[in-house]
DNA sequence: TTGGTGGGTCGATCGGCATCGAAGTGGCCC
DNA sequence: GGGCCACTTCGATGCCGATCGACCCACCAA
């Protein structure tokens, strides 16, 4: 009666190496796109280190995490980028529970976030929103029959440096959109997402901050103003000061 | 240390979800896009009734699936296109594996399904990912900065009887590819690819088979061999004999 | 060689969950 | 109204997997 096809047994297993909060945490944490150790993951997601390394096996040999040894130590990042997609998607399905204050630390960090951050290998936050809606209005990008670059995109990140030829034909898709977790809105992914966010790092517009945070530099203000984006917008907004405040 | 979005709860719960094995197979089932009642489900599955009630809760509370009463009856369907490409996602990431063949009777309909058949509410198999090929030959389609419809293809699509401009600006996208089961290559979903299957069944170029399968009427062989589809890529294959035989 | 550190393996424990049958509820039809 | 059918609720059962501590192994530096 049921085909191989639609045997669910496949999707269940890959959904089950998802499934567990702590493998979870692991593959958010991976979401910056680097390669963290076992012992860092076991740290963050607070478990044992034996804990750790039973995850760490599982989610290798489920083809989501690629590992490479180096000495003693264990190093794993995401396979490639449709696993990182994959998460994504996932994780932005589902809006995030109405998140309580915890203390002015976290609040700080939040906000960061929030402002800037990488998310795999491109920008994301309020800044890259931003930056998606900026290369929209200046027609550099077109959404009209999917999104596009235009004849003034291309040459544009010619222009930046960005050898746009080389990113066609790949299989990756060169622009696709991505669901901000923190804004609710599109920022851009895709190899071009990811080429624009290693330039403006190359270029010095932006730096890494705390975790998977961004800033902007004094430089890539004066190169984002230019290209619209307002200048409150690339600096992070101030902490909330808390939840029962004014509304 | 870890902020409320990079807990890992919300992504582990959705991925609970899909990460049973009788849960996947109502939602492969249910890809087909129409609403299947509780008593069909359990059957598919191979499970008692009331394990199946206790999953569609589940699933429903979830999000995932939307419920509808209907006297005795209680219909469930996908939620959304969303969760649709989700699991179509998920589904796809990992290699069927090599399947092993058990019958005529199951060969033959593997071979139908192969061929051509409903993926949530576009067309999958051969003869979508031809499909693809040939708006793509036509210059219909363009993939050179992103999926999008070329001026010709807008007019192809009105002549068809198409609606295009109904089409945008939903929050679907216009284009997307969706990666073929069967044949490992994308097929063309999204509103046109959803538009363009059913506008195909009004015009009675393809009529529905058995469970998802689809079939090509005459009339429809005539018509998108005018497209440039082979004759051949319209019929399904006879059923593989078996394994052993030569390579 | 010796100690320290990062990591892996093993066994035990424990909770959660998928499953079923039996009994109950409510709609539908004759 | 009587009976059937689709579905739900409720325990009971059994299994799988997440976790930890204890121990072991590999690598690195004095």
């Amino acid at each position: 009666m049921t085909t191989a096809a639609s045997d669910g047994h496949q999707l269940a297993g890959l959904a089950a190496l998802l499934a567990d909060p702590t493998r979870a945490r692991f593959c958010l944490a991976l979401l910056d796109g680097r390669a963290w150790t076992a012992g860092e993951l076991a740290r963050v997601a607070g478990v044992a280190p034996s804990t750790t390394s039973d995850h760490l096996t599982r989610l290798v040999r489920g083809g989501l995490l690629v590992e490479e040894r180096q000495g003693r130590h264990r190093y794993v990042r995401l396979a490639d980028p449709a696993v990182a997609q994959l998460i994504e998607d996932l994780a932005g399905h589902h809006p995030p529970a109405p998140r309580p204050v915890r203390s002015l630390r976290a609040a700080t960090a939040d906000a960061a976030l929030a402002h800037a951050r990488t998310c795999y290998d491109h920008l994301a936050g309020r800044l890259g929103v931003r930056l998606r809606d900026a290369l929209l209005d200046r027609r550099l990008l077109t959404d009209a029959d999917g999104l596009a670059l235009t004849r003034t995109g291309c040459d544009w990140l010619a222009d930046l440096g960005v050898p746009v030829e080389e990113l066609r034909g790949g299989r990756r898709p060169l622009l696709r959109d991505c669901l901000d977790w923190t804004e609710r809105r599109p920022h851009l992914a895709g190899a071009v997402g990811a080429a624009l966010c290693r330039r403006f790092a190359q270029l010095g517009w932006t730096v890494a901050g705390v975790g998977r945070a961004v800033r902007v530099t004094p430089a890539g203000v004066t190169a984002l103003t230019g290209l619209g984006l307002a200048p409150a917008e690339l600096t992070p907004a101030p902490p909330d000061p808390g939840r029962g405040g004014r509304a």
